[in-house]
DNA sequence: CTGTTAGCGCCTTCAT
DNA sequence: ATGAAGGCGCTAACAG
């Protein structure tokens, strides 16, 4: 027995198929009862909307774009990755989406590229940017010409984006000081923290999280004052080399930026001594290290997930659909030589 | 400008809509040079054929069984709670979707329902189930009449499935072990093992790994013969009680099974000592025992992730499309206090 | 307020 | 070997 069809509802209700799609489209002109009656028989004959055909006849297509700085670090190359495979895909379903690499911390740029955009055929924007006064503002005028605002990776709390698809950083930088606590035992022992830049909102949230849970759970651990790195491999490199030379009984390093082929270096140079490691990320480089023990642990998350899940929200935002909340949820990941796969 | 449609074909090659949906869907019947002439039309317009407008057209559509073991632990709970979210989610996707749930350990029951499936309106099942040969059977004859099928959670390799969805065991024992070895550090302890029984494949793949990495890597731990708890909690609790009086000096405990309640009773009752505990599955029980301190770590496979990707599997089988190879991937996942959302 | 009608992009008889 | 025409389930003018 086939699947009942808007026909169904009409002949059982009684009413014409314009009327039941006003009804189905909750559009106004049918007298309440008629309404009442066009409800009756779609619950009774368990009528379910097929909504291909129903955006197929609307001729509904949708325009999104990812807004994402243009740095070019193994982590950002997995992002435009991603992003280019969804771009690929979503072509059958009627999705149009493009990239717009903007110069990183300059928020003016990226304002000015988040005006250029028209927002009469836009239907949603998934934007990774620290969060200024001026994005602030113009993410509101965005979303009040209609169009659905995610943000990815890097929190806007204050924002009025609609959702945030991403890990809470806090929440990695205590799953990061936590394993490292676990891993070293009782014995007071100093860590080496290095961040790329406390601009980056994700950065200085994983630093908080990290401290928080050192000083609540792992008081004889000594926390040394966070390096900045400025996600860049020589840079890094440099001063890890540096600091591993002035306190040879460093016994830690957690690593929050990118640029960790620098560290990687560093840490094998000089290097019988044994000290657990753990980074953020998974890329070529680090898991390479974790393959081969100069990391122990990386903290990742998954960035075809994020990629993916804001798509969905976009396109569900669009047409007013809500989704499963557990699949959009992206993991805080642990991921260990044994894990890799 | 829209995107170009079959007519655009049709009128650029001076062909009929006829011709070019012959081409499209290699059928016969259509001249060598025609077929040439209409295939570069379609390259040069750039045409991308919308898939739900043919789907409506073929009036296809979907039917999906998992079958799965009628257990009543909590894994197996979410397990049900996940395939009917599922189903209620496919209904708008034309894809009807049903749970067969069968005794557990005993194949002749399982081979009995897969013998009544009615393989003319089947497209595909997902099949959670120990590999005896009766079994084999049963799919190579279901994969005989084109019904796709893959194994879901544990593995069936000497199958003819056409997909495996789930982790692989052995790595998880492994991780397990990994993170037990690091966590006790370089003193010499007895490792407690509790696994449910020796038949599940699932099980016993665990406990291969987790042997495996402790003689490699962790020679001064040692693991004490495993011991069987059927999944049970009761049993469980009174199995390790027992163990945990006899050696005292136990200083983790791996649980490979369900039936986890039981141990968290036998491990806070008797208690002071501190030990290490590392689990599977992320249930309410163990999510609490990990909120308070009672599990160290959590070794989870994601249900959700599972069942959706079998799915799409499925979906993608029975049309001869393929899909994103590292969406499918399910993860091993660590689990921690710090990171359980 | 309600109904008629012509598509949306594609597939599929049935002729030619 | 090719084409014309109707239909899949739903929506949206345009009439009444």
């Amino acid at each position: 027995m086939p699947r009942p069809t808007v026909h169904d509802i009409a002949k059982n209700a009684g009413v014409s198929l314009a009327t039941v799609d006003r009804v189905l489209n909750r559009r106004p002109g049918v007298r309440p009862a008629t309404v009442e009656r066009v409800r009756e028989v779609i619950h009774e004959i368990g009528y379910i909307r097929d909504v291909a055909a129903a955006n197929l006849a609307r001729q509904r297509n949708y325009q999104f774009v990812f807004v994402i700085p243009d740095l070019t670090s193994a982590f950002f190359t997995q992002l435009n990755g991603v992003i280019s495979e969804a771009i690929t895909r979503s072509l059958v379903d009627r999705t149009d989406i493009s990239i717009v690499r903007v110069p990183a911390n300059d928020p003016h740029a990226l304002v000015a590229e988040l005006e250029k955009l028209d927002s009469k055929s836009l239907n949603g924007i998934a934007i990774m940017a620290p969060e200024t006064p001026q994005i602030r503002d113009a993410i509101k005028r965005l979303k009040d010409q209609g169009v659905s605002v995610i943000g990815i990776i890097s929190d806007l709390p204050n924002s009025d984006v609609d959702q945030f698809v991403g890990i809470n950083n806090i929440a990695a930088g205590r799953t990061a000081g936590l394993l490292l606590g676990m891993f070293l035992g009782p014995q007071p022992v100093d860590i080496l923290v290095i961040a790329g830049s406390m601009q980056a909102r994700d950065h200085v949230e994983r630093r908080q999280g990290f401290d928080a849970i050192m000083t609540e759970q792992f008081p004889h651990i000594n926390v040394l004052p966070t390096v900045e790195a400025w996600d860049d491999s020589h840079l890094m490199e440099e001063l890890v080399g540096r600091a591993l030379a002035a306190r040879p009984e460093i016994g830690a390093v957690y690593s929050i930026a990118s640029g960790n082929s620098g560290l990687v270096k560093a840490l094998t140079k000089r290097c019988p001594v044994r000290r657990f490691v753990v980074a953020h990320e998974l890329t070529d480089t680090s898991r390479a290290a974790l393959e081969n023990g100069v990391f122990d642990a990386v903290i990742k998350q998954d960035v075809g997930h994020i990629v993916r899940s804001a798509i969905r929200m976009m396109r569900a935002n669009s047409d007013g659909r809500d989704l499963i909340a557990s699949q959009e949820k992206i993991r805080i990941e642990v991921v260990l030589k044994e894990n890799l796969n």
